[in-house]
DNA sequence: GAATACTAGTCTCATTTGGAGACCTTTGCG
DNA sequence: CGCAAAGGTCTCCAAATGAGACTAGTATTC
């Protein structure tokens, strides 16, 4: 029975592979780090602004903020405008890169939504054998 | 032109909702934990031992190791075994959710792969005009 | 028979990361 | 004049993490 990874990791390994510097594991943080996600998620329902994104998530720091919004920028997923109108503002969007990408989160999301009520049986009885 | 969330979070926040308890964002916690998505890809090859988890994992620390695997039995994507064997083993494997979960894991993986020449030359632009 | 090493973890301590919120500069409005 | 909002940055403290020492029981080695 061939499993579902095919021995990836192995097989990256082999090839003489730095596991702290693969590229990517670095994409994946955008995912494994909590924030990225959810700024993608919002800015799927449109450009905005950044005071927008802020009181868009109700739990992020502004800090946390504009360090996703960067590190976002850098990889391309997402576009930063300024537009010098009166009062300066920046709006930022997601580039077609971003977009495929927050397609397969959802995918994630879709999972975690279907799979719900299995998970709180699992927690469930992991609660009660302790 | 409708976007690619519709309105997600929006969504959830109208049905009266905490983000900070989202059951969703628990289970996507596992993923965005970064070493519990490398437990499960790791753990696609075939049950194994914690201590050959361990090193197939070149940079992940015990006790994250550990952690990361309480964490995913305890939402039943993984299965913890003791054979009381003469060194009493522990074994731990994929339960079926858990593989299903890989699944779409794996999905994210493949993007990252086939994005990263774009991201790298977004990298560059980036790098450049800082 | 004693020493070594393997089993699966846990515990402690130092470093890193993240959250909360003050602060900055410029422009607009009352 | 004085405050608000724009887009952030900076500082300080709490929380999460990494490295590695340490545990107990058994098997193998010498």
């Amino acid at each position: 029975m061939r499993n579902t990874t095919d021995g990836r990791l192995e097989a990256w390994r082999i090839q003489g592979f730095d596991p702290a510097n693969c590229p990517v594991r670095q994409v994946l943080d955008h995912v494994s780090a909590k924030w990225p996600t959810l700024v993608l998620m919002e800015l799927g329902n449109g450009p905005q602004r950044f005071n927008a994104l802020f009181r868009g998530l109700p739990d992020i720091s502004k800090r946390m903020l504009a360090q996703s919004l960067r590190d976002l920028e850098r990889d391309g997923l997402v576009r930063r405008e300024v537009h010098d109108t009166k009062p300066p503002g920046v709006s930022y969007s997601l580039t077609p890169m971003g977009q495929s990408f927050l397609a397969r989160i959802l995918t994630l999301v879709d999972w975690a939504d279907e799979h719900m009520p299995a998970i709180l049986v699992a927690r469930e009885a992991f609660g009660a054998e302790a």
